[in-house]
DNA sequence: TTATAGTTTAACAAAATTGTTAAATAAATG
DNA sequence: CATTTATTTAACAATTTTGTTAAACTATAA
């Protein structure tokens, strides 16, 4: 691995689990094993590093979505691919959510610049997803809901469980194992579940 | 309303909006209409204004949960009234749970010690609602689910909306009206979803 | 081997931020 | 009115953090 990728790796790291401004220079260089001067040797400053980590993290927080709302699947199987899609990458990397979220929080203007200038194509699948739904629907397969609606009733059962991980690991007193394995478990209960809930 | 109080309304905005470790003790002074020195007198430091502040938002964001918990009505009436309560409570105070959550997340230690000292009556009351729901099953009302993923479903589902408001805001193009109607409109779907989810 | 790029060290500059202090002033209270 | 309490001002100390720099050193490749 190149110094760069560690570089990256190490500050990935930090800046999701404390978030931009509680991160450390000092304690970036500690985790990837080199002293401050050479993070600004090859990143010139704190912002810029950030910048490409968000950047990459917020396209992999999407990566979900998308896959979502574009798989030629039915609706009912897609909720099926999407669930196992999101918790896999969930239990991979469990602080991606809050992390994104947080910072889109406390900055939006600077962290949503992207959304504007791509012109939505989520939006553009979205209006599909709800014309999928209504083929469905008037078949007599399913319900006729909101596109919209279900992807965010998917993404609140898949992603809250981790945005509160530490909550739910100190009131059930869990370590990372136990809740993995909790999550896990909850898989095919949400997929029914939401799957039933559309169902006609 | 008393300076302190002010101060403490101030300081309540800033801390829940940008977290901890971004707010500036120079903006709260600002936001409340005073000076630096005398947020000082009032309170010592930073860090004791903050817990304070973050005691009580800790608090309020359970506050629904054992509402939830303690009540005597049927499990599926439940269901209705904690969505109510939590979509009221969420819609007064948007920024609770993102804060609430990433504070944990970003020092889990420092701010979950609270849990420990009071013996958990969250899991007490977990315990009786199983035993409630393990009533209701056998009279052939409901499903035998675990209680504990019961509650995180319907947390879910309220919360995480206002968890990713900026996102969804930004990909829909709402203002805040748009999405407060947004969430409120989805309070029936989302209690006949999770009751329905249940029932036999 | 020589030049180049990578890396460390250590000191330091610059900026930002928190916290303190003393003196002056305003407001409230007995 | 006199005294105490609240508040402002303004300066400043202390600390933390980011970013820079020069010099030395190491490894690598031409």
């Amino acid at each position: 691995m190149t110094t760069e990728e560690q570089i990256l790796q190490a500050a990935t790291k930090v800046f999701t689990q404390k978030g931009f401004a509680a991160a450390r220079m000092d304690e970036i260089a500690k985790e990837a094993g080199i002293n401050r001067a050479l993070l600004h040797y090859y990143f010139r400053s704190k912002d810029k590093m950030f910048d490409i980590i968000f950047e990459s993290k917020f396209n992999e927080f999407f990566a979900g979505v998308y896959g979502l709302l574009s798989s030629e699947k039915s609706v009912l199987d897609k909720i099926e691919a999407v669930v196992d899609l999101e918790l896999k990458m969930l239990t991979k990397h469990p602080d991606l959510p809050i992390f994104v979220l947080n910072e889109i929080n406390v900055n939006p203007e600077r962290m949503l610049k992207r959304i504007d200038r791509d012109e939505s194509p989520i939006s553009k699948a979205l209006a599909k997803l709800d014309a999928q739904i209504l083929e469905e629907h008037e078949k007599g397969i399913i319900k006729k809901v909101s596109g919209f609606s279900l992807v965010i009733a998917i993404m609140s059962l898949c992603i809250y469980p981790f945005v509160a991980k530490n909550i739910i690991m100190g009131l059930m007193k869990m370590d990372k194992e136990a809740f993995t394995q909790f999550v896990l478990s909850r898989k095919q209960e949400i997929t029914q579940f939401l799957q039933n809930g559309i169902k006609l």
